[in-house]
DNA sequence: CTAATAGTGTCTGTTAGACACTATATA
DNA sequence: TATATAGTGTCTAACAGACACTATTAG
């Protein structure tokens, strides 16, 4: 096969330019994982594996309504917030040609993606768990190990509780994204585009302590949220509602406010 | 003008690309500010205005080798890391057409810029300030003014006193960079990076100082910075050797080491 | 009652800054 | 000597985690 490279020419000089797509890793937490979506890939290259859902850049169009429009197309969800990740541009990444993707990643609380599953057959939720680490937090406890490695995998993906290997540089992708996502908690606000509106403060924990993949202490984790003012303005706020769900004392529900 | 979008069709499909272009901004300390590097225009769009040295894509190319050969190309320095930012795709960007810009920062110690400079006649030194806050540590106090503004500029640039308004949307890609410069600071190594070999502890506490644009505290900064082992497992080391520059008590010079 | 989670109070070690002090060079 | 910066010791306040405790529901 021979490597695809649009010849293009212009006023602005005789440069040959890449084909520009969009990849996004939409990130959810179920059942006490970090989880993306996925599809499997139906034609090759990397016919049957699981990739990330993209798709190329339209003229004129800002590469934030490209993810956006991804979104809506191939996983039917609209007005979620998206954020830019990271460009990757190996030549070798794509072997139909020139392909440079501009990585997004987004959030979304679990019932709306679940809705959004059960209209798009295709879709498959993928498990994000630490490398060499139980794939999940109610069988073992996280953060016991602490590594340094850069070069292995930091990752495991699985659906149904089989192994997943990415097409393309989807796992490298995938990773950048988690990381990002990890640099991020304790600054922005992108626990809560992992919840609900109303939350317990346990949930809010738990979303904390599954991003980070350590526990976390809940005094200390209470009064921070408790007090803190989000960069938004918005602050915690007590509904007075209670969330009875277990067989324990109800845990009264939050919501942002103000 | 009729505004140029490329037509390529490929087994890939027929999408029409855009091209891309790498901008890079270069980032030294000169004279107590911040200051990134920039060229006058020469022709139209922005002729005579000041813009970011850029280029575009090769074929086969990674962005950061990009990045690293336009460092080398317009400005004759070689051998300095560079870390992707952002890509800027507002489809309005380039007036002669769609063009798509992976911005790139790099750091450089300003002596080794002067070096290039003088070599490159056309290269200009551009500071960068806070906003409606003097242009330098030495003539007032920073970190006074607090403010969270976001759709008004928050950096101003300036080169022999005058203020600079940049061609394209780079005066955008330079206030991203020094945003991502700062978020960077205390868990990076990106303070290294614009200071030579060795260096006595006031000029890294200068250095960061000039990046938070606010006082630091100078004996809690040196317990933190001596105590500290860095990302890359080295740490500072005394060298025994002195900086007799002032008319007061010589500081001693430090190293990364181990 | 027990089981299980919700939610709080207190202690301790670490971190960060304020402030004051000593040290040592040049002029 | 005066002065300017180098470099340090100590105090205090805020922060973060460990731990133990009380509260309240279902069954």
């Amino acid at each position: 096969m021979s490597r695809q490279i649009p010849p293009v020419t212009s006023e602005i000089g005789e440069y040959p330019a890449p084909h520009l797509a969009v990849d996004i890793v939409l990130v959810t937490i179920h059942d006490g994982d970090l989880a993306v979506l996925m599809h499997a890939r139906t034609s090759e290259p990397f016919a049957g594996q699981l990739v990330l859902p993209g798709g190329f850049v339209h003229p004129g169009e800002l590469l934030d309504d490209t993810a956006k429009r991804v979104l809506r197309e191939k996983a039917g969800l609209s007005g979620i917030a998206v954020e830019q990740l990271y460009t990757f541009s190996d030549p070798q990444r794509d072997p139909r040609g020139w392909v440079v993707s501009v990585a997004y990643f987004a959030l979304v609380p679990y019932d709306r993606l679940q809705a959004a599953m059960s209209r798009h057959a295709n879709l498959e939720l993928v498990a994000v768990a630490p490398c060499s680490s139980p794939p999940s937090r109610k069988t073992g406890k996280p953060g016991a190990s602490r590594q340094r490695s850069t070069a292995v995998a930091l990752l495991e993906l699985s659906a149904q509780g089989q192994a997943i290997v990415p097409g393309f540089d989807h796992m490298t992708i995938v990773t950048t994204a988690i990381e990002r996502l990890r640099g991020k908690l304790d600054w922005s606000m992108v626990a809560f585009g992992l919840l609900p509106a109303r939350f317990t403060l346990y949930d809010l924990q738990r979303v904390h302590e599954c991003i980070l993949g350590r526990a976390l202490n809940k005094p200390h984790f209470r009064k921070r949220m408790l007090e803190r003012q989000f960069p938004d303005g918005r602050r915690l706020r007590a509904t007075g509602a209670f969330f009875r769900g277990g067989r324990q004392r109800p845990a009264e529900l939050y919501e942002l406010k103000e």
